[in-house]
DNA sequence: CTTACTGCAAATTGTTTGCAGTAGC
DNA sequence: GCTACTGCAAACAATTTGCAGTAAG
């Protein structure tokens, strides 16, 4: 089944490589309402889903959230216990940690990510600012 | 808002706590009609979640799959890529990724788990075999 | 007695599917 | 021209909510 290249594909690609965040389906589909409304939802949950089995972009589900993310090497999150808010870690990725895992499970490791939970730096300053008041 | 202790709350506590591994609410729900028929979903999903407030169970969605889990410390999971079950990862918890983390983003840390994909050991046997075939 | 909790059904959310029409190749 | 892809609506699964009745304190 010889997969076509399409209009509607290769706008909703270029809305999440071009915002250089992760976004849910329903924040894609706002984007696309701007310049090309009329384009439906299953067709932006069709070709999210094509996009993730092509390896271009990367679906996450952690912490009952649903995101896609443009960048697809997997990475770690920080949720906000606060704000809630979800924020890329910038760490490498440590392969050592494959390897425990291994050898703890028996299993044969293929990647990682790790969902921390904690408050975000902005919240943090704000916790800060109250301190004054 | 005093919280009441009831006979249904107790039961769902005993069954998640007594199974040693974690279960998705329907499978709570099935355990518990063998025994009680007649509670309803709704107060299943309501007590799971009044359970993890008072911090007693745990609550694991990822990868898609929401888990209660008996054992509120954060641990790790295996997803099994062949035949998609989880597994717990019996790996002490390394705190000095947190502080990697909290020092990447400027965040503080509370706690972390990792989701981690693979084969597990069930399935790299299934494969070893059939090397014989 | 008071009111938090229950069981049921209906509502809501997030996502997938069926289908007739459209458009890549 | 063939058939994968689209847009719409309907279907679906998982979870929550409204409400009248029940039971814990």
């Amino acid at each position: 089944m010889q997969r076509r290249h399409t209009r509607q594909k290769q706008i909703i690609q270029n809305i999440i490589e071009g915002i250089g965040k992760h976004m849910t389906a329903e924040e894609v589909m706002a984007v696309l309402q701007e310049t090309e409304p009329g384009i439906g939802m299953a067709t932006v949950y069709r070709n999210l889903n094509v996009l993730c089995e092509e390896g271009i972009i990367q679906k996450i589900s952690e912490k009952g959230f649903s995101f896609y993310d443009g960048n697809p090497v997997p990475h770690d999150h920080l949720y906000c216990l606060r704000c809630g808010n979800v924020f890329d870690i910038d760490a490498p990725y440590d392969s050592r940690y494959d390897r425990k895992a291994a050898e703890a499970a028996g299993a044969r490791i293929i990647r990682h990510s790790t969902a921390f939970e904690g408050i975000c730096k902005n919240c943090l300053l704000k916790e800060e600012e109250q301190q004054w008041n």
